[in-house]
DNA sequence: CGTTTGGTTGATGTATGTCAATATTAGTGG
DNA sequence: CCACTAATATTGACATACATCAACCAAACG
């Protein structure tokens, strides 16, 4: 299933493009399967590099690191997305993109795929559909990151891996549970918080009975109260959730 | 679409498609002059909206404003931006473009500026750029929330104006002193942090003789230390400084 | 096995928030 | 032009969320 469900809701036409799109694309990439260790750099930091991915298995992290070592992770992928689709238009990447697991992916040359791109609407509209997506949630996240505290911060991120992992069809769509591979130094390298506080954040969810993680897997044990914890950072479009949940919302 | 257009960002004879681009979007919108008082809306949150922006005078910025009242500018806008360029792609927006001070913008329905898109190279060019620009941004945006001090951050986005001023020729390339119609709380907004605490460090930049703010004009009295307090944030690209002007974007 | 990596917890420090008071400036209407 | 009001800026006293440092445990691993 493409990822698109709520795209739909504002351009119901564009979601047939969006699936013929990701169907084409796949078509484009499948003979260029390529596997990265968890750890290990897809693009390096200040490089120019010329290929557009698809993310097929495994997480994966658009991640900045200082001089000093502190570290940003700027955005996660998660299988189902596109990455570093900007190289069709600017070769240069400023920031690196790591595999956080042990990942699978497919890529292409920018130039093959732009040539699709112009001749191919369908597989246009998936491109764009993913860079707006990216837009949208590098938004939200400057909004979690500006406002929010480091428990409405974590809240939401846990609620947001899930509602795209049940998008992409990863998870069931009221699935409660998830594997997720981000170490605690990963979760507060993206949540901007020490790892130390991502611990002590997860014992007091924990604690309330809202979430408990072990093993890389996460299990939500009380979403109406996570996705009240998060709450006041979701905006109208994250709050389209699965009416199923019966999640809380206000 | 011609297959070259959206090459054109991999070329030197980028700057030039892009001053084309400009150019042609300047015609396309000129005759569509609005002004908007400071705080007005341009773009209100949550509904749809068809048009795409070109500032011309004043500053604007993307806001969300949370349920509770805290409130994040996501991205500010100087003259010479193109904002709501997504209104080609989505009409759905989530968050408001709200005037900062007295604005003067023109538009276009977004259909025209598709239409314009499609069918000519140089203004897909400059479209395409100001996305990637944006993205751009956003991730530095990210990073400095994320992981950097309430002094690196003002000191980087003082840095940044001051910057992208220079480069549209508000200011002379060399020039250390620019107007900035952002109030303290409005700097708080944006920056993550109280408008107090804004008060503060901007009383220890003073007393550093590093920058001074009065009667919204910034004088950056000692681009030197500044740069250097911004600098653990600073990305390769950031690093280009006044001597170094005439280098371009990526 | 020892070594490493990730997780957990406590004691303590600090950057930043909160509250509150007072200047200062900008607007507004008379 | 003044008097009145509302915004904005400034400053101090105090509170707190989160960071830092340090120790220890458990599981993975070579």
């Amino acid at each position: 299933m493409s990822a698109s469900a709520r795209f739909a809701l504002h351009r119901p036409e564009f979601l047939d493009a969006l699936v013929r799109g990701e169907d084409k694309i796949a078509e484009l990439t499948k003979a260029s399967s390529m596997t990265f260790a968890a750890g290990a750099s897809v693009i390096v930091a200040n490089t120019d590099h010329r290929f557009v991915y698809r993310l097929l298995q495994g997480w994966a992290c658009r991640s900045r690191q200082l001089a000093d070592g502190r570290n940003q992770f700027i955005l996660i992928f998660l299988p189902g997305d596109l990455f570093a689709v900007k190289s069709m238009f600017v070769t240069r990447h400023t920031d690196a993109v790591l595999a956080v697991s042990r990942i699978v992916v497919e890529r292409i040359h920018y130039r093959d795929l732009h040539a699709a791109y112009v001749a191919d609407s369908d597989i246009a509209t998936r491109c764009i559909w993913q860079v707006m997506e990216e837009e949208r949630r590098l938004h939200s996240w400057v909004v979690g990151l500006g406002q929010g505290s480091a428990e409405e911060r974590l809240a939401l991120l846990l609620l947001d891996f899930r509602g795209r992992l049940a998008q992409t069809g990863a998870i069931g769509p009221t699935s409660l549970a998830y594997n997720m591979p981000l170490t605690q130094a990963q979760l507060a390298d993206h949540l901007g918080i020490t790892a130390v506080h991502v611990n002590r954040v997860l014992k007091s969810f924990r604690e309330c009975g809202m979430v408990t993680i072990r093993d890389g897997q996460v299990v939500i044990t009380d979403i109406d109260a996570l996705a009240q914890c998060a709450s006041p950072l979701l905006d109208a479009h994250d709050r389209v959730t699965p009416e199923c949940e019966g999640a809380q919302q206000t």
